[in-house]
DNA sequence: CGGTGTCATGACATCGGTGTCACGATTCCA
DNA sequence: TGGAATCGTGACACCGATGTCATGACACCG
């Protein structure tokens, strides 16, 4: 691979100068710099990034670990938000501000999150994101002093800067609107207990019941998602079978994610149950089919 | 950011016994070694990448360029192989080895494909990965001499090397299978015209049918996917109704991705057709839902 | 007991860029 | 017109590791 000593010899100039045609942070003459740039194409010069770096001391690299490569196209996990689209947001600033992004895949296995670390410490990452694949906490190695560590979808002990989807807001404006357009009786169907996600929406839940002085009935709430992705379904037959035999069923189901969705549409057709004259149907979340 | 001088100083010995230490080059007297673990655990050293990389031109990774980050949740683009899962098995084959590997996505244009090759090349990959989304010819820059370039799912003018699915083949084994099973009339509704995959696959089912000694009845093919994801729903109706309404309709219904198979599903129930009484539904290729 | 080999360690150069400083040649302004 | 500012360029050191070679201390062998 060619060096800057290499150009500089072909174009009869000093490896400084070559440095200043490629930074451009210093005059150079009109026909050095056409020397330079004609040696440079002859010799398919690419700088050293690893040199540059150890000078300067800047990366100009920032880190994403995730596991959404390998968890995503099985698209049966519990999930917050759709984590390849925020993949996606990231590496589009990035390309825009001139950084480049690397990303590591955890596979499947948090247990590799301090060994992808490490390795991009070792290349002096400037930066380092961990995305996770939903709402939850977390518990990461203490980061590097001097190598920012931001966490997104989820949050630790020692208060790392994180983003976070506001499920509680989220639920809240949901079902206010809900009762904005007139229903009293709101099912709700949960994701799995003991995720942060759940817990979050409920309090919204709550909350926008109790803004418009509705007693919080605790029989309208039914767990109608599983991580065992095989007792989905009976787990959800169930858990709407319970709602609507009530003495007073309720006028609309909110489902904790839209994969719920999609199913109770297919199990209430199925009973003869007609949408949405007889019961509504309202998902928060972000799936795609 | 600690240096391996600075352990060295800490630990009363010169760097190149701190570099042994690391490295497990040459002996190193037991009470050293400690002296030097200790040293680097209370700093928090973490040898630099770039200055290792400077003396050994060895980088230890590996590039990869693929459009499957951006373009993957949308579920609808005519795929060969879900480029995900190729990513998938990747970076476990990396991780077993020993190198890292460094992803980074084209945001869906194509056009970055070559900008996207130069950082790597700055940061002296030892070799490029260029994961195309389906089965395709691509032009790509020339690969700088000594940097090994792979191409998965395409392939170019220069022969580069490339990893390619064999869908001649596999078209050709489903096609036989379904013969053997005693279908004569095999209608196939194929992805767009002009895809690879597409005449590929055409040659093996065409192969498959002379083998058997079955004349070819282009009647019974039918473009049913466009790359206009819109209009594929009104494509797939007519497909199916002109291969339905042929004087010696088809006994099964040979689908050229699997979304395809899914859909044709719900058109032939919705028409009242019964399968596998009246009609059998074939898909190949890879899809989740 | 001298010579040869292994062990444990350090001095020094080197990888490929860039920051700092120096220096001659112009240009500019009072 | 003389001193100052600017331009164009090169010499040199330095970033943080590691390869090479040298050195001193022992151990072993005949």
């Amino acid at each position: 691979m060619a060096t800057i000593y290499d150009v500089a010899k072909i174009a009869g100039v000093s490896p400084k100068t070559v440095s200043r045609v490629l930074n451009g942070d210093a005059p150079v003459g009109e026909k050095t710099r056409e020397a330079v740039e004609k040696a440079i194409l002859e010799l398919g010069y690419v700088p050293s990034n690893a040199a540059r770096m150890m000078r300067s001391s800047r990366s100009g690299l920032i880190g994403l670990i995730t596991g959404a490569i390998s968890t995503t196209s099985d698209g049966n996990d519990p999930k917050g938000l759709p984590d390849l689209l925020i993949v996606q947001g990231i590496q589009s600033v990035m390309s825009a501000t001139g950084m480049t992004l690397m990303i590591a895949d955890t596979g499947g296995s948090s247990a590799r999150v301090p060994e992808l670390i490490r390795t991009f410490v070792e290349h002096r990452a400037e930066g380092i994101i961990y995305v996770a694949d939903y709402h939850q906490h977390v518990e990461l190695p203490p980061a590097p002093k001097g190598t920012p560590l931001v966490l997104v979808n989820c949050y630790d002990d020692r208060g790392t800067p994180s983003v976070l989807p506001d499920d509680e807001r989220g639920q809240h404006d949901l079902v206010a609107r809900l009762i904005e357009a007139g229903h009293r009786r709101i099912g709700y169907l949960t994701l799995p207990k003991g995720m942060d996600a759940t817990r979050l929406r409920l309090e919204g839940y709550k909350r926008a019941l109790a803004e418009a002085g509705i007693e919080f009935d605790p029989e309208l709430i039914s767990t109608g998602f599983m991580h065992d992705k095989h007792r989905n379904s009976a787990v959800l037959w169930d858990a709407i079978d319970r709602v609507l035999s009530l003495p007073n069923p309720p006028t609309v189901l909110c489902c904790g994610n839209d994969e719920m969705a999609m199913r109770a549409y297919g199990i209430l057709r199925t009973r003869g149950i007609r949408m949405p004259e007889d019961i509504s149907v309202a998902g928060y979340d972000n799936y795609r089919v």
